[in-house]
DNA sequence: ACTATTGTTTACTCACGAGTAGATTGCCTT
DNA sequence: AAGGCAATCTACTCGTGAGTAAACAATAGT
């Protein structure tokens, strides 16, 4: 093995210094998407707060499209591996419901969560719409599944599924939006107390 | 008084005309927005689906950028005269909150609400997105003021004002988002039932 | 009839930003 | 040593779409 300290790089650190650099340019791309939106922010931009040039971005990135693709794919995977922890704890509907929605929420206060919830499937072409929008469904379908099993254990009120669904996704995106990463509650928190607001409803119990 | 059929128009009429050439305008543009996108729809698209030229629109209205203000704008008054309407009825909180919220619901699944909703503030330039945000600054505080009523008279859970705020305010706005106006339920139907979802919560009470 | 005003068009300008060509450098393999 | 590949740059092209200039038409007021 050579030194720790080598100049020299192994393969393994090629690559991974690779996948390193294509990672800060998602990530500055879609700190400047969220904070200015997409179409205010040219990749220029983007490789001007990096201090790279334009063409090093399309070098790891095929083109402005397929960089906002590859920001929101990462948002949604994490709501993604949240339906998946839920799923695989146990525990009765509600309970399991309410872990996702929590997760949820937090995921839409970070980077990639908020970038999919601030844009919007018109800002993408064709082909990176259909899957953006894919992964959408997925996402929903895996509430809509949580919120039928806690229906069918009577630990949720029954109701018409679809449209919780798009109540609670609403809610809890919404701080995509709003959300001031300054801001004195941490997300945490936030996720928590929405979802119990969403549980318990506005009326007094 | 001249004939009613007279080709000579009296300047009401004109005036009229012109406000409803306005009006024409904004309508095409923001079915447009909401369609494809602020981004994606040029000023050539607009005045072309309504085949006039792109001059015309700038004779109506001075830029882009104002056409779009002036859409959410006339969306947001439809919000905030909801909350004045709200305000001016009686009942306990609860009932006022109610009756704001499913109109706030309506609202945002019609054109102007829509556009609200999907029109992401960086859309526009300092001037009038200055104003846009006061504007929804001024219902953010109507709703919570109407919740605070309601928690002081007891017919509310007390809670966080801010949070139940925006939790409701993203439930409610979403539908801009996905609500299909070729949908079976009715959107007055679609409003009641979210509204009612977020006073009960989803667990069984 | 003459002039001003309003509405509308055609035919431009101009900036911006996505995307590319091609050169350059340096490391890695044989 | 030589050729190849990876990473990066400078310096372009080129389309699109906002916004404008200037002309033309119709109507209104005098």
């Amino acid at each position: 093995m050579p030194p720790a300290d080598s100049p020299f790089q192994s393969p393994q650190q090629r690559s991974k210094a690779r996948a390193a650099k294509r990672e800060a340019v998602l990530r500055a791309a879609v700190q400047m998407f969220n904070e200015r939106g997409f179409h205010q922010t040219s990749l220029d931009d983007v490789a001007a707060s990096l201090g790279i040039s334009k063409p090093t971005i399309y070098h790891y990135l095929g083109n402005k499209d397929q960089v906002l693709l590859e920001c929101v794919t990462i948002g949604l995977s994490q709501l993604l591996e949240a339906a998946e922890q839920a799923r695989q704890t146990d525990g009765n509907g509600a309970q399991r419901l309410r872990l996702f929605l929590t997760r949820y929420a937090q995921v839409n206060m970070d980077d990639f969560g908020r970038c999919v919830v601030r844009t919007g499937a018109e800002a993408l072409g064709p082909d990176s719409r259909a899957q953006f929008q894919a992964l959408k469904r997925k996402i929903d379908s895996a509430m809509r599944e949580l919120i039928e099993e806690g229906v069918a254990d009577g630990s949720l009120a029954p109701t018409n599924t679809k449209l919780l669904g798009f109540a609670l996704a609403g809610a809890l995106n919404w701080p995509g939006r709003w959300h001031d990463p300054q801001g004195e509650l941490p997300p945490a928190r936030i996720a928590e107390e929405l979802v119990t607001m969403l549980a318990q409803g506005f009326l007094p119990r």
